[in-house]
DNA sequence: ACATTTGTACCACTTAAGTGGTAGTTTGTT
DNA sequence: AACAAACTACCACTTAAGTGGTACAAATGT
């Protein structure tokens, strides 16, 4: 069996400790480092590729992310998995957008921390249970808005068109109307969402997740 | 204790039973009904506003979704979880899109599938484990493709600014630059990627997640 | 019956966007 | 030194987009 080396990044020696002392429990896991920076951090990756780096975000100096951003940068392949207190919805999303392998609390469970670090890395994406909402949240259409429902069927439509990056004589060719026409609906829907061009209704649609 | 009543949708009336069983050795959990197909589902939802719903996603008749799409549109306050054999990425986004309150695989353990109906009902989304990486892929940022490479700087500066809304005269003017000058970098940023569109490189920039 | 909303259409006008070309400066590479 | 790539700028031109009106028919609600 291939043991897979670890390594620390956190600036709380006693944590530190703490999930070290748990993973060598594992005869499969190793921590062959331990440090308290994100800047130690990336030098230690480089120069000892380890598999697996457990980061937190809250640090002095480099923070968490702008860590994670670096080390996905460089060139080392090892994943790396969040280990945070911060169950913020734009901590997860940040972590997300720089590649993240994962993202674990800190509060988990012993064994289920030891559990999602072997699928880590065995490839699989990780997440505390508790952030799946946030993940769910983000990927769902939003609740349909006042202003939404203001929109009439023809509005909708032209919103959708012009999102899907249609001219306006391609919607009206679409729509079976004229070009004014379609500019009329383009000039309500603008007023009544409060948005100064199509880009912006693009952008909008896009938001508000309307397909 | 509340007692949270349940309706069963599926095809498979052993299915069923086998879930009716389990469901029934909770004590606060209890099985209202069991229908084979999606119209039912609407109907009885309709008349005895059950707390949840476990939706199959493969009926005949009116698919999982198309129910679930009703079922939502429907003044039904039921949480809706979907309950399939489907990994499929098409499917759980689907699901989510459709405001699905769970997904839940079929092969899931027992204690897992009642834990997460339970947590269903207290109005958290649940999700079986291995499709969070599901969700996690369509949060995350593309792979860098060749043609975004290909990309300069100020290129990519004018895409995001595009993408944000502005117009052509206010990007200059971010970047202190004519409105000529951006002109010149849209024209080639379209041609390198092959877009007709100040709209269509914004839905570009959208879909490869950038900002 | 009357008023409102929605969808349709047209016009005239202004501004924005996109295309084709030329060309100078910097920067980095060979 | 020569070259290429990137960034800058300008011009002329065409097309697209957006604004402000007016207007009328159909549907809807009061």
């Amino acid at each position: 069996m291939k043991i897979a080396n670890i390594l620390l990044v956190d600036d709380h020696p006693m944590l530190r400790k703490g999930v070290a002392q748990l993973i060598s429990l594992e005869d499969n896991l190793n921590v062959v480092g331990e440090v308290n920076s994100g800047d130690e951090a990336i030098m230690f990756a480089i120069n000892n590729t380890p598999d697996l780096i457990l980061l937190d975000l809250n640090m002095k100096g480099l923070s968490g992310i702008e860590t994670l951003s670096a080390l996905k940068r460089a060139n080392t392949c090892a994943k790396v998995v969040i280990f945070s207190v911060s169950d913020n919805e734009t901590d997860v999303l940040q972590a997300l957008k720089f590649n993240a392998d994962g993202y674990l609390l800190k509060d988990s469970e012993p064994e289920e921390l030891i559990e999602k670090i072997n699928h880590a890395i065995a490839g699989e994406f990780v997440i505390s249970e508790p952030l799946t909402q946030i993940l769910a949240k983000s990927l769902r259409p939003q609740v349909k808005t006042n202003i939404m429902q203001s929109l009439t069927q023809r509005e909708l439509e032209n919103l959708k068109l012009i999102a899907s990056g249609k001219s306006n004589k391609e919607i009206a060719r679409k729509l079976g109307i004229t070009e004014a026409t379609v500019k009329v609906h383009n000039k309500n829907l603008f007023k009544k969402l409060g948005l100064k061009s199509r880009v912006e209704a693009a952008m909008w649609a896009v938001e508000h997740k309307i397909s």
